[in-house]
DNA sequence: TAGTGGTCTAGACCACTGC
DNA sequence: CAGTGGTCTAGACCACTAT
């Protein structure tokens, strides 16, 4: 029986760099995610109890703990009182992120290509105002883009942002996606609420993604905030469902 | 200053229980959301450092983190090192939770109906086998139903189940969420992966929720495992996109 | 430099599960 | 009953931010 047991951890390489910047808990995360993705830890399998794995590593408890507790916040294993630590069961399949669709698409291999087809500083609308926390007429920033990916066209873009917060021009917005453009001006966002839907594509809308008016579409209004606590962007989209859809993970708490 | 800055959590009445049952930081953090929702805490509102709120209130600094924590979770909160911590901005909308659909609509105190079109036993189709982690060919309960909402028709939901997991009666279904009878059951659903896209409604589907044939749906494919790690369900559901939206908070790591 | 959150430790006791 | 995770404490030191 103990030899059963021993054997479900036994294939583990785990270690942690005291010297590396990167927290404890997160070395040994990683590690464990890496793990299970590559098979070395298979579905169902059942790890070793918090005190043994962090006596094995030479860590505290609440510091194992720690590291076990952000995989099951990404829903890679399951814990139950009285009984242990497993590995859940089916693929694992990417999270739904803070990041833009342009870094997903560069993630997934595909080029993706940006038409600019507005880009200017105009009174902000009222539902816009709002989203954004600011006075109804303020200066906003208005973009709307037309995303391709591989030369086929994905989405169509259309972002408000605090005209005050940054300057930008139609070729940097060609060349690198809205967030990471944030990025590099110092703006980390921390938190964005998204709601999705689903419409018929106006005739404006289906012309540029090469779609009959009324065809389905994916659509998506996020609000996205910085460290700051700050309303940064508010953007309307919507996407070719044939291309594109959201992928959630929901661990009850 | 410090006048300034008491005047930030002034308004502020916290107090812990230590004979209840629930945890210390869940007390803390309740009221702390609570505050949040009722404007006591308005949005950009700095709250006092972990250390004095954790005095205030007779806990351990972990325990006061572990309380704000929760709610950097779910979006209330930012905090920023060798800064604080705030109200975020921009005004607080209900979560994607692990809840079914039934339970929203009774949450938002609609009146759901449902009638069940389906509710037999089958061999599980390759793609439904997969998803539920069991061989192709396995007995499967298979579930389509519709669900209406104060009389509306609101989505076609067809799922699948683990036919030794559970029997379930016709009457049952149209008086309960299907989640619900899972939990009368003892089975507590923990982690759940979602697909969420759009596509054209089917000639059977537009008939059911009373609309045109190819008009835009919203769709959802869901997996969601047990506390044991068990694939417990596969849904494949379709909503008007009128009358529904997904709502889902994204927090950077 | 002062103040903040981020990390980490070494214990303790309790609640739940399964045998 | 033994073993597990869940909660809680009272410290410590460090990294980052603002002034």
């Amino acid at each position: 029986m103990t030899a059963y047991d021993a054997a479900m951890t036994e294939g583990l390489r785990l270690s942690v760099d005291r010297r590396s910047p990167v927290p404890l808990y997160h070395q040994v995360a990683t590690q464990l995610a890496d793990a299970i993705d590559a098979g070395t830890l298979a579905a169902g399998t059942k790890l070793d109890n918090e005190i043994a794995l962090a006596d094995r590593l030479g860590l505290s408890r609440p510091t194992m703990r720690k590291a076990i507790e952000e995989l099951v916040g990404k829903g890679l294993l399951v814990r139950k009182r009285g009984v242990g630590t497993q590995v859940v069961h089916g693929r694992v399949r990417r999270e739904l992120e803070l990041t833009s669709l342009y870094d997903d698409l560069s993630a997934a291999g595909k080029r993706p290509r940006t038409a600019v087809l507005l880009n200017r500083v105009e009174p902000a609308p009222a539902e816009v105002a709002e989203e954004l926390g600011v006075a109804p007429g303020t200066d906003v920033r208005r973009l709307e883009r037309l995303r391709r990916a591989d030369g086929a066209p994905l989405a169509v873009l259309r972002n408000w942002l605090p005209a005050d917060l940054l300057e930008l021009e139609d070729g940097e917005l060609e060349e690198h996606g809205l967030y990471e453009l944030l990025r590099q001006r110092g703006t980390h966002l921390r938190i964005a609420r998204q709601r999705i839907g689903a419409r018929g594509a106006s005739a404006d809308e289906a012309a540029l993604l090469d779609l009959r008016p009324d065809h389905a579409l994916l659509t998506m209004q996020r609000t996205a905030y910085a460290d700051s606590g700050r309303a940064v962007e508010y953007g309307d989209h919507c996407y070719r469902p044939d291309s594109y859809s959201f992928e959630v993970t929901v661990v009850e708490r």
